[in-house]
DNA sequence: GCCGTTTTCGGCCCGACTGTTTTCAGTCG
């Protein structure tokens, strides 16, 4: 039983109770259900190692849920979800994600109509018998309807480095409106998560209404959801959400903070000004008793205020942060730009679509110091993979380009190796010695059982020359889980062995993640990005690498990417 | 059901927008 399944169930619970009308343990399941989603270690590792009471240090879980989520690691099931599931004759976690069905409104829905699923809500809503019921109407059915079309086609989150060019041409746009002071795009995407739900957007202004009037008539807007006075919400073509704000000069680092999140982050925040007698909301910190302002213009002046460190947007995602704020004990956090070369990429000497020379132009003009040309050798036909006699090819073209490059960036010569199914690299130890860079990788026999996968992984740690271990969990956000492998396991053999995990940046896969990155670092593990271009433009994803980086705390110090290329060239070497 | 610089009981984050209403409940973030 993996840490999501788990957290799936108690969020169903949450839901469940909602539904029964039960207050506060509605809040209590969803909150210990984040919790185990954010936190990297195995919770049935947690659970061997120290039983329940281990189980009980993670945050939001107690005793009783701490004895459930045993009940599931040691039988699979849970009588007390099972018991809640016979008295909810209606599919619950179908129905929620319907925008605007509540617990409510699925009670209701099925005290009058029998409700039961998504194909009889839709039935129901087109024979308009939801508008006949008291309290709900015409528009709500009609909502209804929306919502059912919009869940139906799945309800896939967007990857960062697709939304980023989207969302700064919405704040450019926003940005020519007269009157615009200030834009910020808040939420998810100032958190640098790799895959966000919508785009928050806070605006200063002078004329609130006619910055609604505008953003609602953007181009490229399917669907107007919501059209106040000072917040609207529209869906683009894409199916991306954006909520818009605006604010006042003195509420906006207030607004900032609270929509920057995550949501558990500013609970946490809100605790400490209850604590400290003030009142913290969107527009500002109050006095409880007389609801005195005390700031709100910039986020520095609220976690001053509050006797906290600020911290990077990165950092705020409930995962220890506030209390290393607390304690002046943050991390001097990689910034954007110190990465200065990239260790993974493609041309078409495998399955990129630039040559090694267009790759090289590209990266000089980026002001990139290093590149590591690192096409695929092994099995993946379908990748073009290269055997011995292309590799020496390649080299020979790398050289002629070294020598018309040199004084304006460093070449490595690299290889990305498939990791074989019986734990060694698919290129003999000669060849492997001849190269400056090998990333080891697995590309195939994905669904071998976590024991088998970790010793395949840690045999070619231990016995071939793998500088690098790339893409370290195989998942692709939105189609695929990564392979089963013990992680606890993977990072000890990684720091054992000076291997670098990589953190991908590529959209797809941003692998590791921040969580991952943040418990190897705990371990003592050094890390490397690598964009994985498969074209010249895909080289501009290094910033997400950094940003993942800074998700899992880490310092310039953890980052190959950010040390002197003469520095890089000993420590490959000495391998 | 969880949790503690108001500690082992009594609290539990806060506000905008919408639709269906004549003052508010429900949903969302």
């Amino acid at each position: 039983m993996k840490n999501l399944e788990i957290a799936k169930i108690l969020y169903e619970i949450a839901e469940m109770l909602e539904i029964k009308g039960v207050e506060f343990k509605p809040r209590a399941y969803q909150r210990a259900a984040q919790s185990i989603e954010s936190i990297s270690e195995d919770i049935v590792d947690l659970y061997k190692k120290g039983g329940v009471k281990e189980l009980e240090k993670i945050p939001g879980v107690g005793e009783h849920i701490a004895l459930k989520i045993k009940e599931l690691i040691e039988t699979g099931k849970l009588k007390y979800y099972e018991d809640l599931k016979k008295q909810m004759p209606m599919n619950v976690d179908e129905l929620r994600h319907v925008h605007g069905m509540g617990p409510k409104r699925i009670k209701l829905l099925y005290q009058k109509l029998k409700i039961k699923n998504l194909r009889e809500l839709e039935k129901a809503a087109k024979e308009h018998k939801i508008q006949k019921i008291k309290g709900l109407g015409a528009k709500v059915e009609e909502d209804i309807l929306k919502g059912i079309e919009f869940a139906k086609q799945g309800h896939k989150r967007f990857l960062l480095g697709y939304i980023i060019p989207i969302a700064d041409d919405i704040k450019k746009k926003l940005l020519r409106i007269k009157g615009v002071k200030k834009v910020e795009i808040a939420g998810s995407y100032r958190r640098m998560k790799e895959s966000i739900g919508d785009i928050d957007i806070l605006v200063s202004a002078l004329n609130p209404k006619q910055v609604m009037e505008h953003f609602v008539k953007m181009d490229d807007v399917s669907d107007v959801l919501a059209h106040g006075a000072t917040k609207s919400i529209v869906r683009l073509n894409n199916g991306l959400q954006v909520d818009v704000r605006v604010l006042k000069e003195n509420e906006f680092g207030s607004a900032l903070q609270y929509f920057t999140g995550n949501k558990e982050h500013n609970i946490e925040l809100r605790k400490i000004a209850l604590s400290k007698g003030y009142t913290l909301s969107e527009y500002g910190l109050f006095t409880i008793k007389g609801k005195k302002w005390i700031a709100g213009r910039t986020e520095e002046e609220i976690y001053k205020k509050l006797g906290i460190d600020i911290m990077a947007p990165e950092m705020r995602e409930n995962i220890g942060e506030i209390e290393a704020a607390k304690k002046h004990a943050l991390p001097n956090l990689i910034d954007y730009g110190e990465a200065k070369g990239d260790f993974q990429m493609h041309t078409i000497w495998s399955d990129g679509s630039n040559s090694i020379e267009e790759m090289v132009k590209s990266a000089v003009s980026l002001g990139r110091k290093f590149i590591t040309i690192t096409d695929h050798v092994g099995q993946l036909a379908i990748a073009h993979a290269l055997d011995k006699r292309r590799i020496e090819k390649q080299a020979k073209e790398i050289e002629k380009i070294r020598r018309k490059y040199d004084n304006s960036i460093r070449i490595f010569h690299g290889a990305e190796v498939d990791i074989l199914k019986n734990g060694r690299l698919a290129m003999e130890r000669n060849l492997q010695d001849k190269l400056d860079v090998i990333l080891a990788s697995i590309h195939s026999a994905f669904k071998m059982s976590e024991k088998d996968m970790t010793s395949r992984i840690l045999n070619a740690l231990d016995k071939d020359r793998v500088h690098i271990f790339a893409h370290p969990t195989g998942r692709l956000i939105n189609k695929r889980e990564g392979y089963a492998v013990n992680l606890a396991k993977l990072f000890e053999a990684a720091k054992r062995t000076n291997t670098f995990l990589e953190i991908n940046c590529y959209p797809e896969r941003m692998d590791l993640d921040g969580v991952h990155v943040k418990a190897a670092k705990d371990v003592g593990c050094l890390f490397s990005i690598g964009t994985d271009s498969h074209n010249k433009t895909h080289m501009n994803f290094l910033k997400l690498g950094e940003a993942i980086a800074r998700r899992g705390w880490l310092e310039s110090r953890h980052v190959l990417n950010t040390f002197p290329v003469n520095r890089i060239e000993k420590i490959l070497e000495g391998k």
